[in-house]
DNA sequence: ACTGCTTCCGAAAACGATTACGGTCGTATG
DNA sequence: CATACGACCGTAATCGTTTTCGGAAGCAGT
């Protein structure tokens, strides 16, 4: 391993004009700097990131809090990824490097979480799977520090967000559908104790109630947020008298398995019973075609990152202005499944 | 953020004490050390990742290397999700975390290894992915880290790795459709130069030969993948005259894509073409059923957690002999496609 | 009383970087 | 010629830990 001592050894000169020439600091001639960036590269010099981060009490990293195991989350295969790249592609003009923070499933979040920030493992914190009264929230606003947050809380320390516009696709979906002609329309729960499922089943509410009609509590269906997760309750959907002639689903994972569950429980999606839900890469070949709604998610990523810096103290000459909060629109594909 | 230095002023004892009390050392007073714990818990003394790693040289982090963006990985990440989850298992027992290393898909994947481990980052690296030739086995080895990877390469370091067993995944699954009278047998080659694609192609014309059948290069398809490249791999086989009667492919994310793009081609799998493949949960609800083969991704974090911790010099107490390769075995489900 | 041994703890030196501060040199200014 | 100043660079302090070393106190044996 070549450290500064190292290369201010090779150069004959001492490790402070080094660090400095590195760093791009004022002081330092231009003729010196150029030999020591080029060997720098010569001798492939990385500052030591944990010498570095105790003295500047930085880390430059963003840890992208995630929680791992089979049937956790609810969220489909590409889709970190995908966000991933857009963070990413922000992070990187900044030199900031992202990681995810790898919460196993059966330890706490707030507990890893409390740990890990207590370390000193990263600067900014970027929160998913957001519950609907989320203890993370205070613990990273009691420690000062910055992070964003994809989905939103009941818990509010004016944290910054952005979100999936659950609302408008409750919206969109149900007035599409009573403008169809369903009267009996049910859906389906998200995992456990998530936000989006609190703000979706409400708009949910809020809208069929505008058109006179109820959502009926026997007509919230409830399920593990995986494939099998689908298959199972479209037998409970199937078997349910009255059965709701149509239903509206915020989770991609399930729709695969729900489609499956429904035909061999003798109900034809797009026929018997419509169906509205979201995009994944796996839906996309769904016959009949799934209506459903989709976002770009490197975008997202783009604008979260973008948003996240926008509340670092260190990179905020760019954004300045209040925390931002952004709803994020996603687009109806239409297909033939309602 | 109280350090070391506060708990030790609050206590009236000297920082040396506490950090031994702490750290289990064995020159402490029992009724001291059980006060320094009493405080630390009381005050939420966590140490500084920083200090702590930069006095060490270790940092207890366990990095698993993988490429972000939408059609890099031919894992989906639910496939990762439950690796992790098994390697956490292990891990977590010896106080060690794991994070993922996010490589941007606009970055060279050894420059940005190459980065990371001259920084410090990780004590340990996991690598995915693997090619053909892979250069990042060097580094790590150049620089002696302890690693393991997720899959082969030609490029030997002496390395330990875990791997699935796509040479009897080709075994079992050629013989089966010899067995059934297939006499033109084909294969979708998987992401570019991975080092999987040549394995399980190689042992495929092996048997095949053993057959005195052949693997005709017109039947060894390409395809990107994702979703998408499956549907479009599906129009080139449902064209080519002669077709191949069965298909055999390694790449689960394909497989969806592929039977849809089939059917819109008027060509039916399970009947007018054999299909055997890899399960994940998606492929669960094909019909006809998927003929493919399986395994606990789990068990296989875990063991990939176990062998590596057996080459980690601080850790080896559990494990010791001669680098560990591991062909991890896959299980066949009998479905009605192939 | 002296020595030897244990047990416990404090002082201080690392680890590798950044940065405040001060020193040296050359040049311009009075 | 003396002074001031700017440009550049070296010295040393610093971040928060761990760990080595040695010292103090207590106790037992001679």
């Amino acid at each position: 391993m070549t450290g500064i001592r190292q290369l201010a050894d090779y150069l004959d000169i001492s490790i402070g004009t080094v660090s400095r020439a590195l760093n791009g600091k004022a002081d330092v001639n231009a003729e010196t700097r150029r030999r020591v960036l080029e060997a720098a590269e010569k001798l492939g010099y990385v500052p030591n990131q944990s010498g570095r981060s105790l003295r500047k009490g930085s880390t430059g990293v963003v840890g992208f809090m995630m929680q791992t195991g089979p049937e956790i989350t609810s969220q489909g295969d590409a889709f970190f990824m995908s966000v991933f790249d857009g963070v990413q592609t922000v992070l990187s003009r900044h030199k900031l490097d992202l990681v995810a923070l790898l919460c196993s499933s059966n330890e706490d979040p707030y507990a890893y979480l409390q740990r890990t920030v207590a370390r000193g493992f990263a600067d900014a914190i970027i929160l998913s799977a957001t519950r609907r009264n989320d203890a993370r929230f205070e613990l990273l606003h009691r420690h000062d520090i910055p992070f964003i947050s994809l989905g939103r809380s009941l818990t509010d320390v004016g944290q910054p967000w952005i979100d999936l516009d659950f609302e408008g696709m409750a919206e969109v979906a149900i007035k599409r559908l009573v403008k169809a002609g369903h009267r009996d329309i049910g859906i389906i729960w998200p995992n456990g104790d998530l936000n989006l499922g609190y703000l979706f089943a409400d708009r949910c509410r809020e809208v069929l109630a505008e058109h006179g009609l109820a959502l009926s509590e026997d007509h919230v269906f409830r399920a593990k947020p995986s494939e099998a997760g689908g298959y199972a309750v479209a037998h409970e959907i199937a078997s349910r008298s009255p059965r709701p002639s149509a239903i509206v689903l915020v989770n991609e994972i399930l729709v695969t398995g729900l489609y499956k569950g429904l035909e061999d429980a003798g109900v034809k999606p797009g026929k018997d019973i419509a169906i509205i839900g979201r995009y994944s890469p796996q839906t996309q070949f769904l016959s009949p075609a799934l209506t459903c709604f989709t976002l770009s998610l490197r975008d997202l990523g783009i604008s979260l990152a973008e948003h996240l810096l926008s509340v670092m103290p260190a990179y905020q000459s760019h954004y300045v202005g209040q925390t931002p909060r952004v709803i994020w629109p996603m687009t109806l594909i239409e297909g033939t499944s309602g």
